[in-house]
Formats: C-alpha cells, sequence, structure tokens
DNA sequence: GTTATGACTCCAG
DNA sequence: ACTGGAGCCATAA
C-alpha cells in the first residue's frame, strides 16, 4: 500500500463542501506535513486534492486561484480568501 | 554521502 | 493580520 494511495482513500473520502488540512492528512496516517504534501502532489487526477488545503485554511498554491473556484463550487464557505475552519469542523 | 528543494506547520517579531 | 525564520521528512541530483 503506496502512501500514495492512502492519502487517496483520505482525500476521497472528504465530504462536499468540506475540507482537510496536510497536518490533518499527515497525523491521520502517521507521517509529517511535508509527506502529506508530497503524497497529495502525487495524487491523481482524480482526487479532489483542491480539498486539501493549509493548516490555516488557505488553499494549495498551485494551480493558484483555481483550487478557490473548484470548492466554491462545490459549496466551500471562503471567508478573506481562505476556506473559513469552523465550517470544516 | 551530501546538498538542495518542496502542494507543510509552528513560533516569534 | 502579515512576514520571516526554523523545524521536519522524503525525493532528486
Amino acid at each position: 500500500m503506496d502512501l500514495v494511495a492512502k492519502v487517496r482513500t483520505i482525500v476521497v473520502a472528504i465530504p462536499k463542501g468540506h475540507v482537510a488540512a496536510y497536518g490533518e492528512i499527515g497525523r491521520e496516517l502517521g507521517i509529517s506535513p511535508r509527506e502529506a504534501g508530497r503524497a497529495v502532489a502525487l495524487l491523481d487526477e482524480d482526487v479532489p486534492w483542491w480539498r486539501v488545503v493549509y493548516a490555516d485554511g488557505t488553499p494549495a498554491t498551485c494551480h493558484d486561484g483555481e483550487a478557490r473556484a473548484l470548492l466554491e463550487a462545490e459549496g466551500v464557505v471562503f471567508r478573506g480568501g481562505r476556506v473559513d475552519m469552523l465550517t470544516i469542523r
């Protein structure tokens, strides 16, 4: 079972209108945040990687701006350019 | 084996 | 609230 597969499983399990932090995934798998980020970066395109954000709710830097649009389309609440963590919890 | 880099997070200013 | 520096861990050269 590759780390990527585990991360993929977690990411696809994220409900619509919800997001997860890299650190959260890392903790869940018992790996460091860097590992989680790296794994997510290697994920397939089938996985909603845009639902994975920074610990403070900031979307990933890659595809800058695209993650935001996708999240909003999914129904994720944004507050001042960042995902509303309160909604996540 | 050593060095550099990153889709990270935390702490301090 | 924003920026910068430090820490962490795996991959690549």
